[in-house]
DNA sequence: AAGACGGGGGA
DNA sequence: TCCCCAGTCTT
């Protein structure tokens, strides 16, 4: 396996990636940008990286934010519980430490973000094994299917001597990432194409994973005054976050009881995540907490708080609804700009 | 082993 | 539409 290490370190001497983490000393940069990018397109991950760092540039002063300030400053890349983490994380130690398995009992870190901060960082000679990588083997080796522990075993065996491990975990990451790409990967650009037991038949390695897609009918309760809108913290999906009351659809007479209002239906917004197809009815009600004294403090204005794009979403459309209606939008309404009210 | 967890971009 | 991304945590 010398050549495809020599032909993959010449190659990526060549056609390295120009990104902002790249050639970073600090542990905790290299840190925030490995979980970012869990699950998160580079592309999508860039804005978010200085965002946050700018925002908290060193472990300490993500020590001493809340999480409030942490998960706003996430708000938008997804995967909130990755912004809980790191604000876990920086609570438990002083420092980061410096090894791969002491890395990987930190909340948030796994076997890939341990291993990528553990060589990157530390210089320790791990391999990281994240989806081009995992791609990447299954080409070169033509496995269909690996198990992770093999495909992990396999990679730490790749390792090559006299390079730094960080560089050669880049190398194998950028070339999944520019050519060997998951749906017509580049084979006439690739340097290991002439050992790649996959490449007479590239999207058979590795077998596609599928996910079956559930739709859930949900219902949004916008409930306004002269202060914001009622907003509680949210609990299980996009917990620690900020949204309006979110229910099965089936339960809005109950909850509309509850709260003692009467709502109109102000329109539909949808939302897709990974496994699910959500469809939202968007109900709004004028609001001052009266009968719930407890609740009137939770008026506030939603440009505030950290929200899920879905909260977003429901809350633009809501507003436009209030705007066609000639009714006064609540406070947030202009940071968001109006929009014409779509009925259905 | 399977499901939950966001959001976006490319084919 | 479907795929899947520099994955991790919880049943």
């Amino acid at each position: 396996m010398e050549k495809f290490q020599e032909a993959l370190l010449a190659w990526y001497r060549e056609n390295p990636r120009s990104l902002p983490w790249r050639g970073e000393k600090d542990p905790y940069r290299i840190l925030v940008a490995e979980v970012l990018l869990q699950q998160t397109r580079t592309a999508q991950a860039i804005p978010y990286y200085h965002r946050f760092l700018a925002r908290f540039p060193t472990l300490k002063a993500l020590r001493e934010a809340s999480l409030e300030e942490v998960l706003k400053a996430w708000q938008g890349a997804g995967y909130y519980r990755r912004a809980l983490h790191l604000h876990l994380l920086a609570q438990e130690v002083e420092a980061l430490p410096r090894s791969y398995a002491e890395l990987l009992k930190l909340p948030g870190l796994g076997p890939y973000t341990a291993a990528a901060v553990a060589s990157l960082a530390f210089g320790e000679r791990v391999a990281a094994v994240d989806g081009n990588v995992r791609r990447v083997l299954s080409r070169v080796f033509a496995l269909e299917n690996p198990a992770p522990r093999m495909l992990r075993n396999l990679a730490q065996g790749l390792l090559p001597q006299g390079e730094a491990p960080g560089e050669w975990n880049q190398a194998l990451m950028d070339l999944g990432a520019t050519v060997c790409l998951p749906r017509r990967p580049l084979c006439s650009e690739c340097p290991v194409a002439p050992l790649c037991q996959g490449r007479v038949d590239p999207g058979r390695y590795p077998g596609a994973r599928r996910r079956k897609v559930r739709e859930e009918a949900l219902a949004a309760l916008v409930l306004w005054g002269r202060e914001g809108v009622y907003l509680e913290r949210l609990e299980g999906r996009f917990a620690g976050l900020y949204g309006v009351p979110l229910f099965p659809q089936e339960e809005l007479p109950r909850r509309v009881r509850s709260f003692g209002v009467d709502p109109r239906f102000a329109g539909e917004v949808h939302h897709t995540l990974t496994h699910r197809r959500l469809r939202v009815g968007v109900y709004v009600a004028p609001w001052d907490g009266e009968g719930a004294a407890s609740r009137r403090e939770q008026l506030v204005d939603p440009g505030e708080k950290p929200l899920p794009k879905l909260m977003e979403k429901v809350l633009r459309q809501a507003q436009a609804f209030l705007a066609h209606e000639g009714i006064l939008p609540f406070p947030h309404a202009k940071a968001h700009g109006v929009k014409p009210f779509e009925p259905g």
